[in-house]
DNA sequence: ACGTTATAGTTTCAGTTGAAACCATTTGCA
DNA sequence: TGCAAATGGTTTCAACTGAAACTATAACGT
């Protein structure tokens, strides 16, 4: 008998799509940004002129999904495409002025969620989660390599 | 600045998709079922006879979803639905034979997935664990709720 | 140099999804 | 009793998604 109210990857499952709707509720309409679009937006704010590949390796995203993140970002100005010159299939991405006021007022927005979360949390619970969701992280990984 | 390797929502979120794809991966062609539909089986499994609205809110799904995994499930005869006598839109489901056997196969599928994330944690570890993802939970419902 | 293979990224196509509108039935209440 | 509101469930429509095919460029082996 599977008893789903306690079964891991069912309550991990929950926990996450309420949380990540709960964050993205708060600048989806706001900003007109999908949760996509976010995430890579975020990614570039942290790491400017990285290749759309690059995104979708950071993001664990898949291409086509980047491909058109980065096709409507750059539509609504938020994104900027340079070509590099060594390698022309390759695009070097970076926030705009534009893409970086939303970045500045997003990502406090996202911090203040996170720090809510933890802030209910013992400090001996916040620091056994950190390990433990890369310890998981990790197992998954090997898992799948194999 | 958003450090999103750090950031919990988001390794939350990749953790998860990551678990439940390999999951997913282990019945879903084999069984011919998505993971809307096995949810929905599992959570009648547990409990036969209740209604859609009451599969949709113990296993967190919106109506939509469970409706039409409903109709595909009965469709492919793996669940039953009976007409509550009392109120007449209201549908009582429950597994079919066909239905049953099919649980019986994915069930432990599912619980040796879960046994096998957990046997690389320590004993405590997974106590940290279960009681973080319930305070979590208790704490983005409650967010939720106003 | 030339053809084959690999890589970056985009487009197409065929599902899948959720919000809103909808239908049928029941409940609440004047 | 009868009518408005609520409820269980389904359908519609528009947006989103991933796999596979495609384009353009680069790298490799001969």
């Amino acid at each position: 008998m599977l008893e789903l109210d306690r079964f891991l990857p069912y309550r991990l499952s929950v926990l996450t799509n309420t949380i990540s709707a709960a964050i993205a509720s708060q600048y989806a309409e706001r900003f007109d940004l999908s949760v996509t679009e976010w995430r890579v937006l975020a990614i570039l704010g942290r790491y400017p002129g990285i290749s759309a590949n690059e995104v979708a390796e950071r993001a664990a995203m898949d291409k086509v999904a980047v491909s058109r993140a980065v096709a409507s970002l750059i539509k609504s100005a938020r994104l900027k495409r340079a070509i590099d010159k060594h390698d022309r299939r390759r695009s070097m991405l970076s926030l705009s002025v534009k893409g970086q006021k939303v970045y500045d007022q997003v990502a406090p927005l996202a911090k203040r969620h996170e720090e809510r979360l933890l802030s209910h949390l013992t400090r001996e619970e916040c620091i056994w989660l950190d390990r433990i969701i890369d310890k998981l992280s990790l197992i998954e990984a090997q898992h799948l390599a194999d």
